[in-house]
DNA sequence: TCACAAATATGAGGATTATTCATCTTTTTC
DNA sequence: GAAAAAGATGAATAATCCTCATATTTGTGA
């Protein structure tokens, strides 16, 4: 039912924000540790060191820590990609900088419990699919921008649709690939990268 | 923390059985209305017409009437898939029939609210991520098995690991369509069309 | 047909957790 | 320095899942 859940406060004053973040490092930390699904919303107010209505003051509920874990991580990743094809200039540096960042986005995975127990389970709510989604549309425009000049003026459009495709299944490629056991993994993510490279580089000239 | 759900007992008698279906139906009905997350177990008893216990009779918790509507739905569409497959002779007529099927799963996202639902939020739960990778390998076998004759001999190991992968990747390319707008849910699926035909088109001759 | 075993049926109540809110304290503002 | 705004607190409430002791029905062998 829940109509959308009450907005909280914004933290202003230094004491509030620095709460805020001790409440999502807890959080974080056990989330790594457990599950979040294992992770009870007393257990973050003890690890953090705050009663248990500090956590309702800033986050409506459970679900929006989650969200705000969430969109730290796809913010560091979007950060990444603009990173990695700042520049780009040529079609092979293109596809080259791309496998790159496909391998990353990967070892992320492989490496990082967080990441790996709130974006494994994308859309186990409502609103994380929304972001999730609205994440791939952002990736995809920064992809876009960065490679456009390598793509046919005509087929600049569709290029972007095709991005926003693909992360979406980069993201289902890598979960598949982490959920699997890790040799099988690597071999599925030898098979999707060529079959990115495929993709991309059709629309790439230069 | 919950250890396995602890095992309930199977049904034999035609009463028991005809209340596990009944309890299946009442649950279907109610996550078409309301989706799965929103549906209380005592809703579902008093839907079928019998008391929560008989719920937990049969089924040791929530998660797994979603697990059984999950299989069932699984399992029709490997029929499908086998059935669509049938016989197949040449390349052109492979690639029109993967053509079909695509547009048949696309086209029962966008009809069945219960699919959608149980399907969309996939990986809610542990064994509903694992029955989706044990299903996608199921399909793979039946499509390479299926595509066998087309596909050159030293290939078809690779083959099977493609279209394991292509399972997955088609699964988060529909529940990516139904997600957004119709129209632009038709363009990502258009796009996604040809990503397909390529990619498995490029292991297939005759 | 009867007695006994196995399977099935029942639903009040226990258990777990998320979340609220009335009240108190600290910080900011003017 | 007083009023207003922001922040802090945690016992109590609420929502649900699920259990279990007991009662009933069905199957089975003699």
């Amino acid at each position: 039912m829940s109509d959308a859940a009450a907005a909280r406060r914004k933290p202003t004053q230094a004491r509030a924000l620095e709460r805020v973040e001790r409440i999502l490092a807890a959080a974080s930390d056990l989330i790594a540790e457990t599950g979040s699904d294992a992770v009870k919303m007393t257990e973050v107010a003890e690890r953090a060191g705050v009663p248990i209505g500090s956590l309702y003051q800033y986050f409506p509920d459970k679900a929006a820590i989650l969200q705000t874990l969430a969109e730290r991580i796809a913010e560091r990743v979007r950060g990444g990609i603009a990173e990695s094809l700042a520049g780009v200039e040529t079609r092979n540096d293109a596809l080259a900088r791309m496998d790159r960042l496909l391998e990353d986005y990967y070892a992320l995975f492989l490496t990082e419990p967080v990441v790996r127990d709130i974006w494994s389970g994308t859309q186990s709510d409502k609103k994380l699919q929304e972001l999730d989604i609205t994440d791939s549309r952002a990736n995809a425009r920064v992809v876009a921008e960065a490679l456009k000049h390598l793509v046919p003026r005509k087929e600049r459009a569709r290029f972007e649709t095709v991005c926003f495709l693909t992360m979406q299944l980069t993201g289902a490629a890598v979960r598949l690939a982490i959920a699997v056991d890790r040799k099988e993994g690597d071999r599925l993510m030898a098979e999707y990268r060529r079959l990115l490279r495929g993709e991309v580089g059709g629309f790439l000239s230069g």
